[in-house]
DNA sequence: GATTGCGGGCCGG
DNA sequence: CCGGCCCGCAATC
């Protein structure tokens, strides 16, 4: 069954015939219908730090992402992994969780924005229409996954369960005069004058790190064995923003990009070539500045391998990675230059960060992407701006390479913005590839990426793969 | 205090 | 007109 229906449809499907089970991480272009009694999409929850943006209807709730808190020297957590915050819902809050720092290493904290759609923050849409909430995501998340809701929630209460009990024991020894002890002084003074030094000690209690004596906190990412098993959507019209590998992985955020499922199986049915997700600019300046452009740099590939039952288990699942990315130890600043022989990769990277800053504000990618929109093989811009790569649909029968000129799109047109719409080149230099093609057609892309990836294995972080719930 | 949804309004393409 | 985004308000927890 494939998906007929857009979000900003007059008329949506009337009773749908089945419901999707809820998606807690939803990533790339995707819809879904979920029942109107899931208690999660009546709340239009997501595990991404989604806001509220004003569209102007009523009927469509509409919601973009903020992105990510990451360290700003993404300093190592004890296990290895990075600090991945859930970015505050309210702007004031938000602008209060920057000040903090790292609970880690006590650095700054930087708000990695969500550039995943056009360059803009990946858009989530809710209808209710009869029994049924639609949902529909723009754009691929360009950033690791925050905390989700729950654990932030949960580190929340822990925190203050463990505050009061810290303060108890104090508030009792200061009420004995001159027996107030430096922290005292500081708990004092962080929550009266809350000058600089203090915002320090406000945030390592914030987060409840060792500091405060209580164990790590279940940070998104750290738990390197959770699954990710998205179930798979009834309507088979998903693009995935990438897919699990056999290989460890890195691949591309900024521009969506992914697979399309022709069908539900097909996800697991064959290896996907693994992908590049680079940041935005990671490697197209060194300047450091403290402006937004700074939570570009210090982003670090990573990647895992996910064992073999994980796989199985996902092999019907969305898959979606948690954090296949990066964070750091600062690549672009460590690595000025990128190792000889990674050419291919160079190109792929250039081309990406010379998309994300220019951020062409005519380029769209293939919203409302339809059944029709088979896509195969990747494809990447020669020209500026320089184009994604898009690994898309490989239905070997269907699929069908992006032409390098609009005169040769993709072979149906899709409703709305596409990436068909984009001057392309095919990539590697080959139509109609095949999944395997396609899969062979990363391997180029990817060769020369040795010794990247030799650096990235060191620093990065281990492929994750989260639980969804069903 | 934080989250969430709503809606007015502004701005740029 | 559309999409992004800012803001304030109100309800809720």
């Amino acid at each position: 069954m494939t998906l007929t229906w857009d979000i900003n449809d007059p008329q949506m499907p009337q009773e749908p015939a089945h419901f999707d089970h809820f998606r807690e991480w939803p990533d790339g272009y995707v819809r879904f219908i979920y029942s109107s009694q899931e208690k999660k999409a009546q709340r239009h929850l997501s595990g991404w730090a989604m806001r509220n943006t004003n569209n102007h209807n009523g009927h469509i709730l509409k919601k973009s992402c903020l992105g990510v808190v990451v360290c700003a020297r993404a300093c190592a957590l004890k296990d290895g992994s990075h600090l991945q915050l859930r970015p505050a819902i309210c702007d004031k809050a938000r602008l209060k969780q920057q000040k903090k720092a790292c609970p880690n290493c006590h650095a700054a904290l930087e708000l990695v924005p969500c550039r995943g759609h056009s360059g803009y923050p990946v858009t989530n849409f809710w209808r209710l229409d009869g029994n049924a909430i639609f949902f529909q995501a723009k754009g691929v998340h360009d950033h690791p996954r925050p905390e989700s809701k729950s654990e932030t929630e949960g580190r929340r209460s822990a925190l203050k369960r463990q505050m009061a009990s810290f303060y108890q024991p104090q508030k009792r020894r200061s009420e004995e005069p001159g027996a107030r002890s430096a922290q005292d002084i500081r708990g004092h003074l962080s929550s009266t004058l809350a000058p600089e030094p203090t915002e320090l000690f406000d945030m390592t209690a914030d987060t409840s790190l060792s500091i405060t004596g209580q164990s790590c906190p279940s940070f998104p990412n750290s738990d390197v064995h959770r699954v990710t098993c998205d179930p798979p959507p009834f309507q088979g019209d998903v693009i995935l923003p990438f897919q699990k590998y056999s290989n460890p992985s890195i691949y591309f955020p900024g521009p969506p990009w992914g697979y399309e499922l022709a069908s539900p199986g097909v996800t697991g049915s064959s290896p996907i070539p693994p992908c590049i997700k680079i940041p935005p600019f990671s490697y197209g300046s060194y300047e450091r500045s403290m402006d937004f452009t700074a939570s570009y740099h210090g982003w670090k590939l990573t990647h895992g391998k996910p064992s073999l039952e994980e796989k199985v288990e996902c092999g019907q699942c969305q898959a979606v990675p948690t954090s296949p990315y990066y964070n750091l130890e600062l690549p672009c600043r460590y690595l000025p230059v990128p190792p000889a022989g990674t050419q291919a990769m160079q190109t792929v990277i250039t081309t990406t960060v010379a998309y994300q800053a220019y951020q062409h504000p005519a380029l769209k990618h293939g919203d409302s992407v339809q059944e029709a929109s088979s896509l195969a093989g990747c494809t990447y811009a020669s020209e500026n701006p320089p184009m994604p790569i898009y690994p898309q649909a490989l239905d070997p029968q269907e699929g069908v390479v992006q032409a390098a000129s609009p005169s040769g799109r993709a072979p149906v047109e899709v409703p709305g913005d596409s990436p068909a719409t984009r001057p392309t080149l095919a990539f590697p230099h080959e139509t109609g590839a095949s999944r395997t093609d396609g899969a062979d057609a990363w391997d180029v892309c990817l060769s020369g990426v040795g010794s990247v990836m030799g650096y990235l294995d060191r620093a990065g972080q281990p492929f994750g793969f989260d639980n969804e719930d069903f």
